[in-house]
DNA sequence: TTGATTAGTTCTGTTTTGGAACTTATACTT
DNA sequence: AAGTATAAGTTCCAAAACAGAACTAATCAA
C-alpha cells in the first residue's frame, strides 16, 4: 500500500499520519511550536535539505495547519503560522516529547521544560481521562468500536 | 541530514523519531495497541510491504519498544508484544487519535472509541497539567531550555 | 502427494531523499 | 555603478528506501 492510500482507511491514527506521519513533518511542527516561522530558520535548526523542507511546508498549508503569510513585501517574503487546526497537534509534540525525556535523554537529563503558565508546575503535561481527570496509561483505556461502526460482534471483558 | 544523525540532537522529540517517527512504525503501534500480535496480522491490517514489516518490526524489538516470544515450536514461530517502554507510547497514538477523530473523520464519525475502565467515561483521553489536572492547550505551556542547558539568556515574557 | 499456514527473504523497478548548486528579487556597501 | 548579502525557494543527480510480487523453509492436515 503507497501512502498517499493510508489517509482512506477507516483510522483515525491512520488518517493523521497521512498528514503529518512523516519524519521531517513532526520536526517541523516540533520548530513551529518553539516559535519557529521562517524557511531559514527552519533550514538551519532542523537541518533539512531545503527541498523537502519546502515540500513539507506546501502540504502543511495544503491541509490548513500551516498559515503562509506575507511579512514584506518588495521583495515578497512569507513566513509560516500555526492555525488553530495545527495548534491543536500540540499534544501529538509532547506526547514525544514526553516518552523522549523519559528514555531517550543522556545524563544531563532532557533539554527543555515546560512551566503552565497558569499553576506554574514544570513538567511535560500528561494523558488524562476528560472525565475522572485521573492520569491514563494503554492499560486503562479499552477500545472498541464507535456505535456506528459496531455489528454484533461486540465481546465482553 | 540524513535520518540516522537525527537521534543525536538535543531534542526528545528529535530522538523519539529517531525511534519510532517513520510511516509505518507508528501504525505498527497502532496495530499492538489493538492487540495484533503477529507477522501475518500485521501485514494483514496494515498492507504494509512484508518487507518493510519485517525491518520495522526488527528494529522496534531492538529498541525494546516490542519483544518477540515464541508462541509455538515445530515450527518455531514468533509473536510481538509491547514492553512497558513501548506500552508507554500510548499517549502519542491517543494523540494522533483524537486529533484524527477531530480533523478527519468522515460524516459516519470516528470508527473506533475508549471507555476508561475505571469510571467507564467514553472519550479519547486528553492532555493534562501534572499538578493541576486541568485541560492545557499550546497556549497554556511554556517551553524553556532546562536548567542544565539554560546560559544567562533566559528572556522574560 | 498436494495444499495450507506462518514468518520471513529476495528481486526489480519506482519513488523519495540528501547534498549541493542555482535563481530571483531587493537592499545595502563601497 | 558594481559587488555583496539575504531570504525563499527550485533544479539536478546519485544514493537510499519502498511497493509489489515471487520465493523459501518448516511443519501439519487431507
Amino acid at each position: 500500500m503507497r501512502w498517499d492510500e493510508i489517509g482512506r482507511t477507516h483510522c483515525s491514527v491512520a488518517r493523521t499520519l497521512s498528514v503529518v506521519g512523516d519524519r521531517w513533518t513532526l520536526l517541523v511542527l516540533r520548530e513551529v511550536f518553539l516559535r519557529t516561522r521562517r524557511f531559514e530558520d527552519f533550514q538551519k535548526h532542523l537541518g533539512v535539505t531545503r527541498h523537502v523542507l519546502a515540500d513539507r511546508l506546501k502540504k502543511l498549508v495544503e491541509h490548513g495547519i500551516l498559515d503562509r503569510v506575507v511579512y514584506q513585501d518588495r521583495p515578497r517574503r512569507f513566513e509560516y503560522r500555526l492555525t488553530d487546526k495545527g495548534s491543536d497537534l500540540f499534544p501529538v509534540i509532547a506526547a514525544l516529547l514526553r516518552w523522549g525525556d523519559r528514555y531517550m535523554a543522556d545524563e544531563a537529563g532532557p533539554p527543555l521544560e515546560m512551566v503552565h503558565r497558569e499553576c506554574g508546575h514544570v513538567g511535560i503535561p500528561e494523558l488524562a481521562c476528560p472525565e475522572c481527570r485521573c492520569a491514563v496509561t494503554a492499560r486503562d483505556m479499552k477500545a472498541r468500536p464507535a456505535p456506528a461502526f459496531r455489528q454484533h460482534r461486540e465481546e465482553s471483558e
